[in-house]
DNA sequence: GCGACAG
DNA sequence: ATCTTGTCGC
């Protein structure tokens, strides 16, 4: 793996900055209505022994309130994790896993910032941008920009601002929970962006599409690390 | 120079 | 992201 120690690590940082620049340079803002019934999600982690990334897509039905598709992908780690850079580590297993879903969608949710980037080109939007499709950027904490805490109710909300341009909305999707930050990936509007994440909740805080792709790249994660018995355990399942 | 910093 | 037990609260 490529490491900042690394002599052509500076090179790489520009041509990563240039892709950013790019990308965001393709970006299309416009409302999604009406919204999709069917959501996809996406979600990364590591597998036990850190050096491969896992990632899990789903399809979720908002009508029937179910998942309808399940794909995963693993491919081994390239980069450490840089901030801003996120999606040049992540984004190749996520890709993959999103290329293997059959059922079609109309939306698509990832874990974390699409247009509230330095660069307005977070993982949401280079990733939709690359898929050429309808995607929102909804991450549990801040990357950039200001804000005011949104009332305590779930659906209120407030602007995160960087300097004078609005880049996101940190959304309360339920009442007395942490908010969430929400931002336009690609081919959506920061209103549908809200409106398509609230629309997502079901009993949790995390919209149902990117929790549920979490916890599947989390059972990934489990099932990968007891298929690889170290040879110096007896056989079975005595690790739990 | 110092602090911040998605996952 | 991941390390980690109990514990506060619905």
């Amino acid at each position: 793996m490529y490491g900042k120690s690394d002599p052509k690590w500076p090179a790489i940082v520009q041509q990563w900055k240039a892709t950013q620049q790019a990308l965001a340079a393709k970006l299309r803002i416009v409302p999604l209505r009406p919204l999709p019934r069917f959501v996809a999600g996406a979600d990364a982690a590591f597998s036990e022994n850190r050096r491969s990334v896992l990632a899990a897509a789903v399809v979720y039905d908002r009508l029937e309130r179910r998942i309808v598709e399940i794909a995963r992908a693993c491919r081994p780690i390239e980069f450490p994790y840089v901030p801003t850079f996120l999606s040049f580590r992540e984004g190749p297993a996520v890709l993959e896993a999103v290329g293997k879903l059959r059922h079609p969608w109309g939306a698509i949710c990832f874990d974390g910032q699409g247009y509230a980037h330095p660069r307005r080109c977070g993982l949401a939007t280079h990733l939709s941008i690359l898929l050429d499709r309808p995607g929102v950027g909804i991450a549990k904490s801040r990357l950039i920009g200001t804000f005011v805490d949104p009332p305590p109710q779930a659906g209120s909300r407030c602007p995160l601002m960087d300097g004078d341009e609005q880049i996101g909305l940190v959304l309360r999707t339920k009442d007395g929970t942490r908010p969430l930050f929400v931002s336009i990936g690609h081919r959506v509007d920061l209103e549908s962006a809200a409106e398509l994440a609230l629309a997502c909740v079901g009993r949790f805080r995390i919209p149902e599409p990117t929790r549920q792709a979490d916890l599947e790249v989390s059972r990934l994660k489990r099932a990968l690390a007891g298929s690889v018995t170290s040879p110096m355990m007896p056989p079975g399942r005595l690790s739990q």
